[in-house]
DNA sequence: CTAAATATTATACTGAGTACAAATTTATGG
DNA sequence: CCATAAATTTGTACTCAGTATAATATTTAG
């Protein structure tokens, strides 16, 4: 029977998801902090050794799309028009983004419950600060390889962090806009006016760099 | 006798610099995750629970100057020329830590053994990307104040957190020139001129705000 | 059906951080 | 100087995340 699909694979799958489920109900009930690894194990009728075993750190069982964000970006480059600015890929994304509604552009109450659980666990908000600080690096690398250097240089990294820096801020604002009960149609416009003026000043800042 | 400097204050000072002492040796000397609060307690002749008494977190014994980043903006708005600016305020005042050398525009065998240090830990990075965080947040307020407004509007939260990557990314440029083994005149001027171009863009994200 | 590969579990540990009460030290008023 | 109040230090016992490791159970392959 094949590696891929045989009773084992997944039967994997269906405890990892099991318990990513039960966890996830026991967190948004009861607060992150306020939930043990060990209840968790209990409810998803597992041991607790095999929750470390999926998910190394308790925030993992938080934050099950760590990996999107950077596959997003690599679309991105890959699809892009050749010879175009790197930023200029960037500002399409962002205008893409917020036109799909993609979760990383999206101010709903299901958004603004998850980041208030985010903000009320230092464990999370640690994480998430990590995650965003990873996703620099990220974006470094690959506005280093769209011009085709090998590594970040100085301007990749501060094209990035700034970027990165803005989205972060845009995003923050939006869903401000949205707790204020504003509409969708508004808070969707903050977020792209916020993202266009910052672009436009990290355009400046890389005038004269391959960035821009 | 005096509340101010009774033998209980002084004793109090005392221990808590002893404390702090052998804390850095043990933290320079053999890496931060590498020594556990129980052997500090030990070196410096105290218990455990005296140790969290003065430093509630393992953290808090490597990073002693947290308050210090805030005073230097209060010091820096409450100076300034009534009507500049605030992002002048702020573009004269990294012209001013970088002349006077101040350890945030310093890049010295010190400074980068400290840094390398924090990234060799999870926990102090952590520290380290929460208290940027922290710092954001009082500029915001204090640039709010400098305009007279009570509240951080979201202009003062976008201009705080361009400013504070943008010294970020500049330091971390500074400390990469100096492991590189450049001229201090060399770092100082990376440092310099990418908070230059950095705050000019910014200055374009601000068009039409009262902070630029 | 057997044996190798892999997943799960039990157990025991380290280390940070907390709660709380007992013991010690310093301050103060007579 | 003494007694007592106030503050500091300590001991003890706990919770919880995370790691190490060996034993056990389950799936797969031959």
């Amino acid at each position: 029977m094949s590696n891929r699909d045989g009773l084992r694979e997944r039967k994997k799958e269906a405890t990892r998801q099991a318990i990513s489920d039960v966890a996830t109900e026991l967190f948004v009930a009861r607060g992150f902090d306020n939930v043990s690894v060990a209840e968790i194990a209990e409810a998803a009728e597992v041991s607790r050794m095999t929750v470390f075993n999926y998910f190394p750190r308790k925030e993992d069982l938080f934050f099950d799309r760590e990996e999107e964000s950077r596959q997003i970006l690599k679309a991105a480059f890959a699809e892009r028009p050749s010879g175009e600015a790197p930023l200029i890929t960037l500002r399409r994304l962002v205008q893409r983004l917020a036109d799909r509604a993609h979760p990383f552009a999206k101010f709903t109450d299901a958004t603004a419950k998850f980041w208030r659980t985010v903000a009320e666990s230092p464990a999370l908000s640690a994480r998430a600060r990590e995650m965003r600080d990873e996703l620099i690096d990220d974006l470094a690398t690959v506005l280093a390889g769209a011009i085709k250097r090998p590594l970040a240089d100085a301007d990749a990294r501060l094209a990035a962090s700034m970027v990165v820096t803005a989205v972060t801020v845009a995003y923050a604002e939006g869903l401000r806009e949205h707790k204020a009960r504003r509409s969708a149609a508004s808070t969707r416009e903050t977020f792209l006016q916020i993202m266009e003026r910052s672009l436009s000043g990290i355009a400046i800042m890389l005038k004269g760099t391959p960035y821009a």
